[in-house]
DNA sequence: ACAATATAAGAAAGTTATTAACTTATGGTG
DNA sequence: CACCATAAGTTAATAACTTTCTTATATTGT
Protein backbone atom coordinates (compact mmCIF):
# COMPACT_ATOMS: atom_id res chain seq x y z
CA UNK A 1 0.00 0.00 0.00
CA UNK A 2 1.52 3.38 -1.16
CA UNK A 3 0.99 6.22 1.19
CA UNK A 4 -0.05 8.55 -2.07
CA UNK A 5 -1.42 10.97 0.52
CA UNK A 6 1.87 12.11 1.54
CA UNK A 7 3.83 12.10 -2.04
CA UNK A 8 1.11 14.29 -3.33
CA UNK A 9 1.44 17.12 0.33
CA UNK A 10 4.90 16.31 -0.20
CA UNK A 11 4.68 17.69 -3.71
CA UNK A 12 2.25 20.69 -2.29
CA UNK A 13 -1.19 18.71 -4.49
CA UNK A 14 -3.93 18.35 -2.05
CA UNK A 15 -4.90 14.81 -1.68
CA UNK A 16 -8.18 14.77 -2.88
CA UNK A 17 -10.60 11.95 -3.80
CA UNK A 18 -9.97 11.91 -7.31
CA UNK A 19 -6.13 12.42 -7.23
CA UNK A 20 -5.69 9.64 -4.92
CA UNK A 21 -8.69 7.60 -6.84
CA UNK A 22 -6.52 7.63 -9.86
CA UNK A 23 -3.52 6.95 -8.22
CA UNK A 24 -5.23 3.73 -6.42
CA UNK A 25 -6.68 3.16 -9.84
CA UNK A 26 -3.64 2.95 -11.79
CA UNK A 27 -1.51 1.13 -8.87
CA UNK A 28 -4.29 -1.74 -8.68
CA UNK A 29 -4.85 -1.88 -12.47
CA UNK A 30 -1.05 -1.41 -13.51
CA UNK A 31 -2.32 0.11 -17.28
CA UNK A 32 -5.17 2.33 -17.76
CA UNK A 33 -5.79 4.76 -20.73
CA UNK A 34 -7.80 8.25 -19.87
CA UNK A 35 -11.01 6.33 -21.08
CA UNK A 36 -10.68 3.34 -18.85
CA UNK A 37 -9.94 6.15 -15.60
CA UNK A 38 -12.81 8.03 -16.77
CA UNK A 39 -15.28 4.90 -17.31
CA UNK A 40 -13.64 2.75 -13.85
CA UNK A 41 -14.18 6.50 -11.11
CA UNK A 42 -17.25 7.48 -12.97
CA UNK A 43 -19.30 4.50 -10.77
CA UNK A 44 -17.68 6.21 -7.98
CA UNK A 45 -17.98 9.81 -8.11
CA UNK A 46 -20.83 10.80 -10.57
CA UNK A 47 -19.83 13.92 -11.11
CA UNK A 48 -16.69 13.65 -12.09
CA UNK A 49 -15.66 15.43 -15.09
CA UNK A 50 -13.45 14.09 -17.68
CA UNK A 51 -11.17 17.52 -17.75
CA UNK A 52 -9.94 16.35 -13.74
CA UNK A 53 -8.88 13.45 -15.24
CA UNK A 54 -7.02 15.07 -17.87
CA UNK A 55 -5.94 18.24 -15.62
CA UNK A 56 -4.71 15.17 -13.08
CA UNK A 57 -3.29 12.74 -15.55
CA UNK A 58 -1.04 15.68 -16.58
CA UNK A 59 -0.25 17.41 -13.26
CA UNK A 60 1.12 13.61 -12.05
CA UNK A 61 3.14 13.21 -15.18
CA UNK A 62 4.79 16.22 -13.85
CA UNK A 63 5.90 15.70 -10.75
CA UNK A 64 7.03 12.20 -11.86
CA UNK A 65 4.33 9.65 -10.52
CA UNK A 66 3.10 8.10 -12.85
CA UNK A 67 4.38 7.92 -16.30
CA UNK A 68 3.02 8.05 -19.99
CA UNK A 69 3.20 5.02 -22.06
CA UNK A 70 3.02 4.81 -25.82
CA UNK A 71 2.59 1.16 -27.14
CA UNK A 72 1.63 0.32 -31.22
CA UNK A 73 -2.03 0.09 -31.79
CA UNK A 74 -3.77 1.24 -28.70
CA UNK A 75 -4.45 3.90 -26.88
CA UNK A 76 -1.94 5.82 -25.00
CA UNK A 77 -1.96 4.29 -21.02
CA UNK A 78 -0.49 5.65 -18.04
CA UNK A 79 1.19 3.63 -15.11
CA UNK A 80 2.74 4.41 -11.75
CA UNK A 81 6.10 5.32 -12.17
CA UNK A 82 8.25 2.28 -10.59
CA UNK A 83 11.69 0.26 -11.77
CA UNK A 84 12.75 1.10 -15.33
CA UNK A 85 10.83 -1.96 -17.00
CA UNK A 86 9.52 -3.20 -20.83
CA UNK A 87 6.31 -4.03 -22.08
CA UNK A 88 5.03 -7.51 -22.91
CA UNK A 89 2.13 -6.77 -24.66
CA UNK A 90 -0.57 -9.13 -26.50
CA UNK A 91 -2.08 -8.07 -29.19
CA UNK A 92 -4.91 -10.81 -29.17
CA UNK A 93 -5.98 -10.01 -25.52
CA UNK A 94 -4.04 -6.85 -25.47
CA UNK A 95 -2.90 -7.96 -22.07
CA UNK A 96 0.41 -5.35 -21.19
CA UNK A 97 2.79 -7.21 -19.06
CA UNK A 98 5.84 -5.38 -16.73
CA UNK A 99 9.16 -7.17 -17.53
CA UNK A 100 12.36 -6.04 -15.50
CA UNK A 101 15.44 -6.83 -18.21
CA UNK A 102 19.19 -5.61 -18.76
CA UNK A 103 19.11 -2.89 -21.11
CA UNK A 104 22.67 -2.02 -20.68
CA UNK A 105 24.01 -4.58 -23.58
CA UNK A 106 21.07 -3.08 -25.90
CA UNK A 107 21.72 0.50 -25.04
CA UNK A 108 26.09 0.06 -25.49
CA UNK A 109 25.44 -1.79 -28.93
CA UNK A 110 23.06 0.99 -30.00
CA UNK A 111 25.37 4.07 -29.03
CA UNK A 112 28.82 2.52 -29.66
CA UNK A 113 29.74 4.41 -32.31
CA UNK A 114 27.71 7.26 -31.98
CA UNK A 115 27.84 9.57 -28.97
CA UNK A 116 24.51 9.26 -27.98
CA UNK A 117 24.00 9.56 -23.98
CA UNK A 118 20.75 7.45 -23.30
CA UNK A 119 18.18 8.77 -20.23
CA UNK A 120 15.90 6.34 -20.64
CA UNK A 121 14.30 4.02 -22.98
CA UNK A 122 10.61 2.81 -24.06
CA UNK A 123 10.53 -0.63 -25.08
CA UNK A 124 8.06 -3.04 -25.96
CA UNK A 125 7.50 -6.51 -27.69
CA UNK A 126 4.15 -7.47 -29.17
CA UNK A 127 3.11 -10.49 -29.19
CA UNK A 128 0.85 -13.66 -28.58
CA UNK A 129 1.14 -14.46 -24.80
CA UNK A 130 1.07 -17.81 -24.14
CA UNK A 131 -2.95 -18.22 -22.94
CA UNK A 132 -3.12 -16.99 -26.36
CA UNK A 133 -1.26 -18.87 -28.00
CA UNK A 134 -2.91 -22.20 -26.44
CA UNK A 135 -6.42 -21.16 -27.55
CA UNK A 136 -5.35 -19.99 -31.20
CA UNK A 137 -3.59 -23.58 -31.42
CA UNK B 1 15.03 5.63 -55.52
CA UNK B 2 12.29 3.42 -54.56
CA UNK B 3 9.85 2.78 -57.08
CA UNK B 4 6.53 4.08 -55.46
CA UNK B 5 4.65 3.75 -58.20
CA UNK B 6 4.51 0.11 -58.50
CA UNK B 7 4.54 -0.69 -55.16
CA UNK B 8 1.23 1.02 -55.06
CA UNK B 9 0.07 -0.40 -57.88
CA UNK B 10 0.40 -3.92 -57.25
CA UNK B 11 -1.64 -3.07 -54.18
CA UNK B 12 -4.50 -1.78 -56.56
CA UNK B 13 -4.11 1.86 -55.08
CA UNK B 14 -3.67 4.29 -57.93
CA UNK B 15 -0.44 6.22 -57.65
CA UNK B 16 -1.91 9.62 -57.01
CA UNK B 17 0.46 12.31 -56.97
CA UNK B 18 -0.29 12.92 -53.42
CA UNK B 19 0.59 9.59 -52.39
CA UNK B 20 3.31 9.58 -53.91
CA UNK B 21 4.18 12.71 -52.57
CA UNK B 22 3.69 11.34 -49.45
CA UNK B 23 6.12 8.49 -49.75
CA UNK B 24 8.55 10.51 -50.98
CA UNK B 25 9.02 12.76 -47.92
CA UNK B 26 9.07 10.30 -46.02
CA UNK B 27 11.41 8.57 -47.76
CA UNK B 28 13.73 11.53 -47.82
CA UNK B 29 12.81 12.84 -44.01
CA UNK B 30 12.53 9.28 -42.40
CA UNK B 31 10.23 10.41 -39.81
CA UNK B 32 7.56 12.89 -39.99
CA UNK B 33 4.31 13.58 -38.51
CA UNK B 34 1.10 14.23 -39.90
CA UNK B 35 1.49 17.84 -39.56
CA UNK B 36 4.97 18.14 -40.81
CA UNK B 37 3.42 16.11 -44.05
CA UNK B 38 0.62 18.54 -44.64
CA UNK B 39 3.25 21.58 -44.02
CA UNK B 40 5.90 20.46 -46.63
CA UNK B 41 2.75 19.07 -48.85
CA UNK B 42 0.77 22.04 -48.97
CA UNK B 43 3.67 23.98 -50.77
CA UNK B 44 3.49 21.77 -53.51
CA UNK B 45 -0.78 20.95 -53.77
CA UNK B 46 -2.33 24.04 -52.65
CA UNK B 47 -5.49 22.74 -52.65
CA UNK B 48 -4.29 19.09 -50.34
CA UNK B 49 -6.89 18.75 -47.57
CA UNK B 50 -5.19 17.10 -44.55
CA UNK B 51 -8.01 14.61 -45.03
CA UNK B 52 -6.48 13.25 -47.84
CA UNK B 53 -3.59 12.93 -45.35
CA UNK B 54 -4.97 11.36 -42.86
CA UNK B 55 -6.83 8.99 -45.05
CA UNK B 56 -3.90 7.77 -47.00
CA UNK B 57 -1.57 7.55 -44.00
CA UNK B 58 -3.75 5.14 -42.56
CA UNK B 59 -4.47 2.73 -45.69
CA UNK B 60 -0.64 2.71 -46.79
CA UNK B 61 0.01 1.49 -43.16
CA UNK B 62 -2.63 -0.92 -43.51
CA UNK B 63 -1.32 -2.38 -46.54
CA UNK B 64 2.17 -2.21 -44.95
CA UNK B 65 4.40 0.16 -46.79
CA UNK B 66 5.02 2.58 -43.75
CA UNK B 67 5.20 2.09 -40.18
CA UNK B 68 3.46 4.00 -37.10
CA UNK B 69 5.93 5.55 -34.55
CA UNK B 70 5.13 6.11 -30.96
CA UNK B 71 8.14 7.73 -28.98
CA UNK B 72 7.61 9.54 -25.40
CA UNK B 73 6.58 13.07 -25.62
CA UNK B 74 6.33 13.26 -29.51
CA UNK B 75 3.80 13.64 -31.77
CA UNK B 76 3.04 10.27 -33.96
CA UNK B 77 5.56 10.03 -36.53
CA UNK B 78 5.51 7.93 -39.52
CA UNK B 79 8.16 6.06 -41.96
CA UNK B 80 8.62 4.09 -44.68
CA UNK B 81 8.82 0.69 -43.79
CA UNK B 82 11.93 -1.22 -43.83
CA UNK B 83 14.42 -3.62 -41.55
CA UNK B 84 13.61 -3.83 -38.18
CA UNK B 85 15.55 -0.86 -36.16
CA UNK B 86 15.27 0.67 -32.96
CA UNK B 87 15.39 4.46 -33.05
CA UNK B 88 17.38 6.75 -30.80
CA UNK B 89 15.75 10.30 -29.57
CA UNK B 90 17.27 13.04 -29.12
CA UNK B 91 15.32 14.99 -26.11
CA UNK B 92 17.46 18.41 -27.29
CA UNK B 93 17.21 18.91 -30.90
CA UNK B 94 14.31 16.21 -31.30
CA UNK B 95 16.42 14.57 -33.68
CA UNK B 96 15.30 10.55 -34.73
CA UNK B 97 18.21 8.39 -35.83
CA UNK B 98 17.50 4.53 -36.37
CA UNK B 99 19.78 2.01 -35.53
CA UNK B 100 19.55 -1.58 -36.31
CA UNK B 101 21.08 -3.30 -33.68
CA UNK B 102 20.44 -7.15 -32.49
CA UNK B 103 17.55 -7.40 -30.42
CA UNK B 104 17.22 -11.32 -30.02
CA UNK B 105 19.38 -11.44 -26.42
CA UNK B 106 16.59 -8.43 -25.04
CA UNK B 107 14.04 -10.60 -26.44
CA UNK B 108 14.98 -13.96 -24.65
CA UNK B 109 15.75 -12.70 -21.39
CA UNK B 110 12.33 -11.00 -21.59
CA UNK B 111 10.21 -14.03 -22.65
CA UNK B 112 12.83 -16.78 -20.74
CA UNK B 113 10.23 -17.53 -17.75
CA UNK B 114 6.71 -16.58 -19.58
CA UNK B 115 5.87 -18.49 -22.75
CA UNK B 116 5.05 -15.31 -24.81
CA UNK B 117 5.84 -15.07 -28.39
CA UNK B 118 7.33 -12.31 -29.77
CA UNK B 119 6.40 -10.42 -32.75
CA UNK B 120 7.41 -7.24 -33.06
CA UNK B 121 9.11 -4.71 -31.06
CA UNK B 122 9.13 -1.05 -30.43
CA UNK B 123 12.32 0.00 -29.31
CA UNK B 124 12.79 4.31 -28.36
CA UNK B 125 16.02 5.47 -26.52
CA UNK B 126 15.76 8.67 -25.32
CA UNK B 127 18.72 10.96 -24.49
CA UNK B 128 21.64 13.61 -25.64
CA UNK B 129 23.11 12.93 -28.93
CA UNK B 130 26.87 14.02 -29.46
CA UNK B 131 26.16 17.46 -30.99
CA UNK B 132 23.53 19.18 -28.59
CA UNK B 133 25.78 17.18 -25.59
CA UNK B 134 28.52 19.69 -26.98
CA UNK B 135 26.48 22.53 -26.91
CA UNK B 136 25.58 21.98 -23.09
CA UNK B 137 28.92 21.17 -22.04
C1' DA C 1 -14.03 21.39 15.74
C1' DC C 2 -13.98 26.03 12.94
C1' DA C 3 -12.97 29.81 9.99
C1' DA C 4 -9.94 31.50 6.39
C1' DT C 5 -7.81 30.69 2.13
C1' DA C 6 -5.58 28.60 -1.57
C1' DT C 7 -6.24 25.16 -4.63
C1' DA C 8 -8.99 21.84 -7.05
C1' DA C 9 -13.37 20.01 -8.99
C1' DG C 10 -17.13 20.52 -12.10
C1' DA C 11 -19.65 22.64 -15.98
C1' DA C 12 -19.48 24.43 -20.24
C1' DA C 13 -17.36 26.47 -23.98
C1' DG C 14 -13.42 26.45 -26.98
C1' DT C 15 -9.58 24.16 -29.61
C1' DT C 16 -7.38 20.77 -32.09
C1' DA C 17 -7.28 16.12 -34.04
C1' DT C 18 -9.44 12.81 -36.69
C1' DT C 19 -13.14 10.69 -39.41
C1' DA C 20 -17.25 10.45 -42.49
C1' DA C 21 -20.24 11.80 -46.23
C1' DC C 22 -20.68 13.61 -50.36
C1' DT C 23 -19.32 15.72 -54.94
C1' DT C 24 -15.93 16.54 -58.33
C1' DA C 25 -11.65 15.20 -60.42
C1' DT C 26 -8.23 11.96 -62.25
C1' DG C 27 -5.26 7.67 -62.98
C1' DG C 28 -5.43 3.45 -65.47
C1' DT C 29 -7.52 0.58 -68.99
C1' DG C 30 -9.52 -0.67 -73.30
C1' DC D 1 -9.34 9.50 -75.74
C1' DA D 2 -13.49 7.97 -73.43
C1' DC D 3 -15.02 5.23 -69.53
C1' DC D 4 -15.13 4.13 -64.88
C1' DA D 5 -13.48 3.03 -60.53
C1' DT D 6 -11.21 5.16 -57.09
C1' DA D 7 -9.27 9.08 -54.92
C1' DA D 8 -9.07 14.14 -53.88
C1' DG D 9 -11.25 18.02 -51.95
C1' DT D 10 -14.86 20.25 -49.26
C1' DT D 11 -17.52 20.47 -45.48
C1' DA D 12 -19.70 18.65 -41.62
C1' DA D 13 -19.43 15.56 -37.79
C1' DT D 14 -17.29 13.39 -33.94
C1' DA D 15 -13.60 12.62 -30.67
C1' DA D 16 -9.77 14.18 -27.91
C1' DC D 17 -8.11 17.54 -25.19
C1' DT D 18 -7.74 22.36 -22.97
C1' DT D 19 -9.35 26.65 -20.96
C1' DT D 20 -12.23 29.58 -18.31
C1' DC D 21 -15.04 30.42 -14.76
C1' DT D 22 -17.71 29.37 -10.57
C1' DT D 23 -18.41 26.49 -6.67
C1' DA D 24 -16.57 23.24 -3.45
C1' DT D 25 -13.12 21.28 -0.35
C1' DA D 26 -8.43 20.10 1.65
C1' DT D 27 -5.22 22.19 4.61
C1' DT D 28 -3.52 25.50 8.15
C1' DG D 29 -3.79 28.14 12.18
C1' DT D 30 -6.88 29.05 16.03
Amino acid sequence: MIDFKTILQERNLKATHQRLAILETMNSLKHVSIENLYDLLLAKYPTLSKATIYRNVKELITIGIITEIKIPDMPTNYEITKMPHIHLVCKICNKIEDKIVDTKCLIDEATKDIGFRIEKSSISLVGVCSECSKLQA
